[in-house]
Parts: structure tokens; sequence; C-alpha cells
DNA sequence: AGTAAATTACTGACCGGTCAGTTAGTAACG
DNA sequence: CGTTACTAACTGACCGGTCAGTAATTTACT
């Protein structure tokens, strides 16, 4: 973050900067207001530059959406993948590294609410949903897949359908992260999220077979 | 006899069957293209009528989207609860009616677009939010639960944090179906429902600490 | 019966606001 | 000076919502 300089807004000319300060600008607003009720001249003002600018380094919406992806949640898949390369513990660990991982760095941030948009904007934008299925989900799938493998081979989780099940395991994160960027401001009552995820993992583990560790406090 | 126009459509007074046209038609354009996508136009283009006809019978755009709640979702919700009042057989069989149920009569036919729609556009339209989550969300978690305290109390499954766990429970139903409303459309060969419902069964039922079907496992 | 008057379901052109994308021009550098 | 990062005013398509008018149907009267 560059510091906050005077107020009078003098023209500052930040090549190098300018477009990471637009995709994080976009990212907050997308996820707050959603793809479509986000105006760019919102993006622009709230990354200090005009709606002009932002046409310097991005040709179009669309395309600042798939930037946002880019640099929001694709490292944080490649992060998930060199832990998964070296990981020292068991496979229950490393499963749970994986799926907590997964919250902690995208569910319970800002990411989080990338799910819902994609979710949302997947048919109005083929081209993005491709893109993120190819760079995302099916990598995130792959993750897990070969954790659970790991935890078959050596006999800890029992026999299941491993393609299927990572689909299955990481419906009730996606369920949360969807839940707070939707009903969650509207409703009172409020899913608890700690307990959601004991909640969580506690059923995961019965369900593959492998006797419930207790579990020490994830981060 | 070259009655020179032979005009398009005949006009037709149909008071009754209105609303009912009008609201199936929004609920195929809503589910097909979003809500927001959807223009009025089209929608009473597909039911036969203009588009101040539709204004006719609902005040606005937000009303005919709660119009297509309460007349598609709700009435399922209700046979739901009928089915709880008096089902006869033992409470596996209570709960895969439950979440098989959801998945025949919601989440595999046109019904199953409306959780995306619900989570795309609750924070745009809390109004309509508050309405789902009351007369749907709220009453579904009910089903579940009322279905898993009998498995408790039975002794048919273990103990688990039963208010929480409803979430869970209908978690990969709901990711299965937000799935063939976003990125089925764009992804060649991807999630067989049928092995997926089986695969979330069988893990759900070992989850809770019931043996599924085959294994003859202790205790 | 016929037919005129009254009622009501319906139409479609129109309005006003919104917003992605463009461009003519300005300020900050070397 | 020239180049370039940037701005602000602009455009044009789009769409929710409106309303003056039209066609279908019913009622009232002969």
């Amino acid at each position: 973050m560059t510091s906050a300089v005077a107020h009078s807004r003098p023209r500052r000319r930040r090549k190098e900067a300018r477009p990471q300060e637009l995709t994080a600008a976009a990212l907050s607003l997308f996820v707050e207001k959603g793809f479509a009720a986000t105006r760019l001249d919102e993006v622009a003002a709230r990354a200090g530059v005009s709606k002009g600018t932002l046409y310097l380094y991005f040709d179009s919406k669309e395309a600042l959406f798939k930037a946002v992806i880019a640099e929001g949640v694709v490292p944080v898949i490649e992060q998930g993948e060199a832990l998964l390369q070296d990981f020292p513990g068991d496979p229950v660990a490393l499963l749970r590294a994986i799926l907590f991982g997964w919250w902690e760095r995208i569910g319970n941030t800002e990411l989080g609410g990338v799910p819902k948009l994609m979710f949302s904007e997947a048919r109005n934008f083929p081209d993005v949903a491709a893109y993120y299925h190819e760079a995302v989900i099916h990598r995130g799938q792959r993750l897990i897949r070969l954790a659970i493998n790991r935890g078959i081979e050596q006999g800890v989780f029992r026999q299941v359908d491993i393609e299927t099940i990572c689909n299955v395991l990481i419906s009730p994160l996606l369920h949360l992260a969807l839940w707070r960027h939707s009903f969650a401001s509207c409703c009172a009552r409020d899913m608890d999220a700690e307990r959601y995820l004991e909640c969580y993992f506690d059923m995961v583990m019965n369900g593959l077979g492998a006797a419930s560790v207790p579990s020490g406090d994830p981060s």
C-alpha cells in the first residue's frame, strides 16, 4: 500500500501499481455488491482513478473479472499445491490442512465471495467460467483427490468414489461461504462458523471411516 | 379471399390463468438467464402477453420474483412437512425420503435453479431473501432436524450437533443444483448426478454412524 | 332477438435513469 | 519541447415502469 498523500488528489502517475490497485478495488466491490451491480465508476473511484484509466489497463469489465480471479484466487491454489508437495503429516492432517486452509485463505477472507460470483455469473460469462474451472476448480479437486487417495492407500480411509467425493467434501465449505455473502446479511440468527466447521470435519472424518481425531484449533 | 393482414395473435382475455402463466414463464427465464439478466418483455412474451399486462398482475419485478417462490418452491416444502407428519418407516428411510425428495422435486427440476437465484440476489433484494429464508430455508432445516432427532432418539444415529448438521447435510445437494445451473453448461463432462447422490448418501449415513447398507460395521 | 353503452383485459409506444465503453483534451514527467 | 498517464465529459444501448388508447366481453335497453 502506498502511503496516503494529499487529499486534493493530485494526479499521480503510477503505471506499475495500477493493475493491482484496480483488481483489489474490483474484488471488494464485486464481492460486496455482485458483478452486475458493480459500476466501473465505483471500481475506478475506489482505486483512486477515473474510469478512463481503468480502460487503459483492462479491455472490458469481463477482462477485469478474469484478472480478479487470476490475482486473487489462483495464487492460493498454487499455495495448496505447494503444501501437498511436501507435507510431512498423515493423510488426516493433510486433508484437514487442505480443507481448513481453504477456509482460512479463501472462505474466511474477501475471496470467499468469489464462488458466489462464479456461480452467479458462469452462464453469463462462459469464458470466465471456463478459465475459473480450469485454473481453480479442477486444480482444487485434484488437491483433495490426491489427499484422499493417500489416505486410502495407507488404509486410513475406507474405499470411496474418490472422483466424486471431493465435490461432496467441499460442498459444506462452499455453502458456508455462499451463506456469508448472501443471507447472512439479512438473517439475525447466523451460522456460527466455528461450530459449523467442527461439525463438518467431524462428519467428514466419520464419513471417510477414519476415527475422529480430537482437533486442535486451526490457524 | 386475401384478407390482407392475417394478424398475429388474437387477443385473449384469460384473467384467471394469467398469474400462473406469468410466474411459470418468469421461473423458466430467471433460472435460465438469472434474475437481473431477464427482461420483463421476455417474461411477458413467453407468457403470450405484453409487458403492460404483466404489470396488471404484479407491482414490480421484485413482486414477480416473490410470486415465483411462493408458487414454485413453497408448495414443495409443504409436501415435505406432510411427509414428515405421517411417515411409516425408520429414521434412515425418513431422512432418505427427505433428502432425495428434495432432489427429485426441487434439485432435479426447473426449481433447482432457485437456490442459485437466491444466493445471487439475496443481497440485492433483502425482502425477498427474508421471505425465502422464513418460508423455505427455515422450514426445510426444521424438516431435516426433526428427522435426525428421531434417529438419535431411536439410537440409529450417533449424537451430533443437530442444529448445525442440517446445513452440512443439505450442502452437497445444493452444490449439485448450483453446478447444474452454472458451470455445467460450459464443462463438457462433469458431475454424474446419480453417482454423486449415491456417494453423498453413503457418506452421510457413515457420517451419522448408521451403517449404510453393505459393510458389516460393528456397533 | 339486436344493438348500443359500459366495463375491463390488454397493448405497445414512450420516458427517464443507468452504465459500459469512447474520446478529446489536460497535467505530469523527461 | 514531446511523450504518456490520466481525466471528464460524452454517447448510445438498454430496460423497468407508465399510460393513453384499443379490443374483447358483459350489461342494459329496446
